[in-house]
DNA sequence: CTTCCATGTTAACAGTAAGTTTACACAAAC
DNA sequence: GTTTGTGTAAACTTACTGTTAACATGGAAG
């Protein structure tokens, strides 16, 4: 499971500071998008599924707190980071942003360097929380992602790349449900656009090979591993 | 999925330090436990195996540093969160304090508040994995969005998309009175217009699969979810 | 009692999402 | 070069969802 290029999505309503803190980030190797106001960050977040928002808080439209208050309410964005970089340095509002779900509160003005260390020590924490490497045991079903093995009921099941990525991603949250956004932008990447059949296709497979029911269509949203 | 208490340990040689950042922590509900050098630290981290250290920089035997450097060595501390707190508050140490594998870098004087707020959003963010926080339970009846289930005395009740987003809605604030304007904005969204009938029907397809009456008409008003 | 109105009920329909199959490009293995 | 396997696309099928329309019911007001 391959590190993917971690998307970032800046938002301020200041053209330098997006400029600055972009151009540092992508120097880091993140892929920079910003936006200029509350509004067209909740749109752009919504269409690129950001890795991280950084997020000014007096913006236009709606100010930052408002934006991460709305993204937080919405499971696509659960587990999406925020940050909160803004003049206001107050402890009220800082407390005010953690509270509502910020992961970091910056105080403007602010070094790149810092920023970019802070920004890192927060992918580095989300990745090593990251379940890979180790192997998952739901009843009579092992899935082995080192070995990179599928085991049902001491039988090994054979997949391809994909399929085993795909199962690793549903049976790591038993019984929860992953959209067709999420599946996409997990298991293919965010760069890659692929039909709308593919995950299906994949799906088929995965059933096949099993030979079990253990994958659940849930119409209008998207597959779950049965609990 | 119980939250376990979670073990703190707090690292200053400043007896103040311990005591007003210790009591605030243990207001909040965390078992807090303390050291007063950079060995004591390490000491009580193998003893205790906290969730969350938090270290001072300057201290007699081992500074912050070089305690987070040793423990982040050790793969028993790979996912434990450090925090450093310290009136060292320049830039570079900063970067360096991040880098060595700290998750935040909290300069002194600090409100206990801010810190508390720190704490709470690592935490947040650690815990997120098994949050399974959302699920609605009333009575017998659980409402389950990350997982898209409805369950009743334990029996699985499978809503189509809409219908689950209906009950869900009206489960959201049970007891209280949806007018058929606010349900058609939250669920159709504002765009949409669908006729007059169109809620009822999932209505009825709702009380049907539940097999209980759980929603209540208000003529002339709305509906409600029983509470 | 009758009328009226809001909601309940039912079946049917159209549109949409997912399942299925086949085909093809590409890469790795032989 | 051939073979094999993988990932994606395209085309078609299937199944179900969401909506509507038409009609039924029931209660309140007169």
């Amino acid at each position: 499971m391959e590190a993917k290029v971690k998307r970032i999505l800046i938002a301020d309503d200041e053209p330098d500071i997006l400029e600055i803190v972009g151009y540092n980030l992508t120097k880091e190797g993140y892929e920079v998008f910003t936006a200029k106001d509350g509004n067209e960050a909740i749109e752009q977040a919504k269409k690129l599924n950001p890795d991280l928002i950084i997020l000014d808080i007096m913006m236009p439209k709606k100010t930052g707190m408002e934006v991460c208050a709305i993204l937080r309410t919405q499971p696509m964005f659960e587990k999406t980071m925020i940050i909160f970089l803004t003049a206001l340095s107050d402890e009220a509002s800082q407390i005010k942003g953690l509270e509502i779900g910020a992961d970091d509160y910056v105080n403007k003005p602010i070094s790149p360097k810092v920023l970019i260390s802070r920004v890192n020590a927060l992918f580095r924490r989300a990745n090593n929380h990251a379940s890979d490497s180790k192997t998952i045991i739901i009843d009579n079903i092992s899935i082995d992602p080192v070995k990179f093995m599928v085991t049902i009921d001491g039988n090994d099941v054979v997949l391809a790349k994909k399929e085993f990525e795909l199962l690793h991603l549903l049976a790591s949250r038993p019984g929860r449900v992953f959209l067709r956004n999420e599946i996409l932008s997990q298991v293919w990447g965010n760069e890659v656009i692929v039909g709308d059949r593919t995950i299906d296709v994949h799906i088929r497979k995965i059933r096949q090979k099993m030979g079990i029911e253990c994958i659940t269509t849930v119409k209008g949203v998207g597959y779950k591993f049965d609990q």
